[in-house]
DNA sequence: ATCGGCTCGCGCAA
DNA sequence: TGCGCGAAGCCGAT
């Protein structure tokens, strides 16, 4: 059987031929034990990829259904136990969970969502699902808790366990190395992502599967681990306010789930991509916002890069076959479209990159040696502003455009990217060591950003700190040869009137501080 | 508002 | 050996 590439009006040499089984590259054996062939069910443990399209850990696992003959049980799960759980996080994954009960419903598979109502209660639920199934089939996410958490179940299922990337175009496993910079790394995908990027998971891999219905479940996991309902699938205010978690960091500016991610990934493709040159300009609104989705899932990559090829009218072959990692001519689209895949595409996955090969990814000692040794060099010079934690959180500083930039992320859960840089590099300034300015850094980012606890949250971190960077510019106190930032440059550079009004100490609108 | 100079390591073409 | 290139740098000149 010959299918054409999955992903786009394709035009490329590379012929599929049959796209069920997933790219051997995207599977990792958690253990070493074989399928059960007498089992019930078919697990699918979704734990980052929360999407029931366009998503290859599902379609794996459709796979095995369909060669078993057995029925498919999805689990998405939401601990509470988890550092930064809040009505913000929560909020943001229930309602992707609602939207998947909907894509699920009819589907043939059987969808259980369910909501931890305590720390610890969630406890052996996989183990007792397992017990029970032929396979169990999960997502590989390279970092937060995600990789501790199957590390310590693997030992304890019955069954083959397998972890499936799912996270972008290019398979984690492709890349041989971490890359030092997002230059080198553009060279390898310049080299090898034409051999990947037709590869793309079925946009609706649970069609035609012609899956068994599930008879039943065992009676335990109704009674200890009973489906959200749907009180708690709204989740109100009222039901969030039930779970022990942070309700001060209050629910975004933003819906979560695949229906409100096709709404924002829409709006980017009709009204922004476009005009995605401006898009450091704070109040030129023409960035996609799609961050917090890719975070949980709630979209794939896939999609994103399938939209935007429609809307350029692009075809593989305008791709340059040019090795030289510069960002303009790469891929033979608009400057917008180009300036858009180096997010997605190069600095996204670049970030997971590191993530999945570097445990110490989220530590000072994952810098590169040039930035350890500077910022060393310049550990006891004198701070003229220092501020604590709690100053940061509550936006008490002398600087008021540094001041709505944390505003704006304490209120809506999202920070504009550029400015997000020079809200970093004044921590770094400000804080006593570039150590305390990480930890400040990466506590206010993974408490109050719905993408926070990304790869790409840490590499906009790590950042500030010299990763993927160069020494640049004059040495300076503090910096050394770190590259500098200034809220004066800033506000020179860009338009910030409008952002520091909305973002002002006066406007209480949604003010959790003011 | 926009510009060039500052500065450096790397891969690759020559 | 020289050239082109780089996540968003700064600063001063026009």
């Amino acid at each position: 059987m010959r299918l054409t590439c999955s992903a786009f009006p394709c035009d490329c040499h590379i012929q599929k031929v049959f796209v069920n089984p997933i790219p051997s590259l995207r599977v990792t054996a958690l253990n070493s034990l074989p399928v059960r062939g007498d089992g019930e069910f078919v697990l699918y443990w979704m734990i980052a990829n929360r999407r029931a399209t366009s998503n290859f850990a599902l379609q794996h696992a459709v796979h095995w259904a369909k060669e078993l003959r057995r029925p498919l049980v999805v689990l998405e799960a939401l601990r509470v136990g988890y550092q930064w759980a809040s009505d913000r996080l929560h909020r943001f994954v229930i309602q992707g969970m609602a939207d998947n009960q909907r894509a699920f419903a009819n589907s043939g598979a059987t969808y259980w969502p369910y909501v931890e109502p305590e720390a610890g209660q969630g406890a052996g639920l996989v183990e007792r699902l397992a017990a029970s199934a032929c396979v169990v089939v999960t997502d590989d996410f390279p970092c937060f808790f995600l990789p501790r958490m199957l590390k310590a179940v693997a030992p304890r299922l019955p069954v083959k366990f397998e972890a499936i990337d799912s996270n972008g175009v290019l398979p984690l496993k492709a890349a041989p190395q971490v890359f030092p910079t997002a230059y080198a790394f553009r060279r390898f995908l310049q080299r090898d992502l034409p051999n990947h990027f037709c590869d793309a998971p079925l946009v609706d891999p649970l069609r035609e599967a012609r899956l068994p219905p599930l008879t039943s479940l065992p009676e335990e996991i109704h009674v200890r681990w009973p489906r959200a309902n749907d009180a708690q699938l709204a989740a109100s205010t009222s039901s969030l306010a039930l779970l022990p978690i942070d309700h001060n960091v209050k629910p975004a500016a933003f819906d979560g789930g695949y229906q409100a991610a096709q709404r924002a990934l829409q709006l980017f493709i009709d009204r922004k991509l476009a005009r995605y040159e401006a898009r450091n300009e704070p109040e030129e609104e023409v960035t996609s916002g799609l961050a917090p989705y890719l975070h949980f899932g709630h979209v794939s990559s896939h999609d994103v890069f399938a939209r935007v090829i429609a809307a350029e009218d692009w075809r593989p072959s305008q791709i340059s076959t040019k090795v030289n990692g510069s960002r303009e001519g790469w891929w033979g689209m608009s400057p917008a479209a180009e300036g858009f895949l180096d997010q997605l595409i190069t600095w996204r996955e670049l970030g997971y990159n590191f993530c999945s090969r570097r445990a110490d990814y989220d530590q000072f000692e994952s810098l590169p040696a040039w930035a350890q040794a500077t910022l060393d060099e310049h550990l006891t010079d004198e701070r003229p502003s220092v501020y604590s934690l709690p100053d940061f959180e509550h936006a008490r500083t002398h600087d008021e455009l540094w001041n709505a930039a944390q505003r704006q992320l304490v209120r809506e859960g999202t920070m504009h990217n550029y400015l997000r840089m020079l809200w970093g590099k004044k921590i770094l300034e400000w804080s006593p060591t570039p150590r305390e300015a990480l930890s400040t850094m990466l506590e206010l980012n993974n408490k109050y950003a719905v993408d926070g606890r990304n790869p790409n949250s840490y590499s906009g971190i790590f950042w500030i700190l010299g990763r993927y960077d160069r020494a640049w510019g004059p040495e300076r106190p503090i910096f050394g040869t770190i590259r500098y930032m200034s809220s004066q440059n800033t506000a020179r550079k860009l338009n910030v009137k409008g952002y520091l009004s909305k973002y002002g100490p006066a406007s209480r609108s949604r003010g959790l501080f003011d």
